[in-house]
DNA sequence: TTGTGTTTTACGACCTCC
DNA sequence: GGAGGTCGTAAAACACAA
């Protein structure tokens, strides 16, 4: 909503948005995309145990959130079709605002793909797209909005790697300035073209 | 098999904007 | 005041070397 928004704390860590954004060379093959045939979504069925909250946070009857207990009763829940496995409430994690049964669920390879094919379209969803794509993927609108928030900050984390091997290089091993060296290769390998059509 | 490091969900605290 | 942004962090899930 606020893409220009820069906290206090840390004014200089919000990246160029509106079309100005550079996206990095995406890397899709980094990690689990295999995760044990669980996650397939053709041939098995999402069943996530860990039911998460939409909108309205977890009741906490006759106690506040800081209290650290948690009961997963909320009725709203079955509005996500897939986040919401039918487990109407799970066993309180002691001292944590989590559960103790499933901490976290693993969205499917094609869950991912999809999340994935619209952050590269858009780093900030519209409330219209994350409606759409709580629909289309079964999760609820929340989780979306998490997930791309995880999303851009994932992104950030590389940029700063990125930026912190650059000055190491630059400052270690110093290159002469050259028009014909291998930054003209770097650059334009950093700038990978979205080949999905943005919606 | 196990220990360790990394990535992925999910949340709380704090902030800005409307 | 609510929605949604950032950050930091917890813990599960996973990869991989020893």
């Amino acid at each position: 909503m606020y893409p220009n928004y820069q906290p206090g704390r840390h004014p200089a860590q919000t990246l160029t948005l509106n079309g100005q954004y550079l996206p990095p060379a995406y890397d899709f093959s980094g990690y689990h995309h295999s995760v044990s045939g669980v996650t397939d979504p053709s041939t098995t069925t999402w069943n996530p145990v860990y039911t998460p909250r939409e909108e309205n946070p977890y009741s906490f009857p006759g106690s506040s959130p800081s209290a650290g207990q948690v009961s997963y009763t909320s009725p709203e829940l079955s509005n996500a079709p897939s986040a919401a496995g039918g487990e109407g409430s799970l066993t309180p994690y002691i001292g944590k605002t989590r559960t103790k049964d499933k901490y976290r669920v693993v969205y499917t390879d094609h869950q991912r793909l999809e999340l994935e094919k619209e952050f590269q379209c858009n780093r900030y969803i519209t409330m219209r797209r994350k409606s759409d794509l709580s629909v289309s993927l079964g999760l609820s609108e929340r989780q979306v909005k998490i997930w791309f928030q995880n999303r851009r900050a994932k992104e950030r984390k590389i940029n700063r790697k990125k930026l912190q091997h650059s000055q190491q290089a630059s400052t270690t091993t110093p290159t002469p300035p050259s028009h014909t060296g291998p930054c003209q290769n770097i650059s334009t390998n950093f700038i990978q073209p979205i080949k999905e059509k943005c919606s």
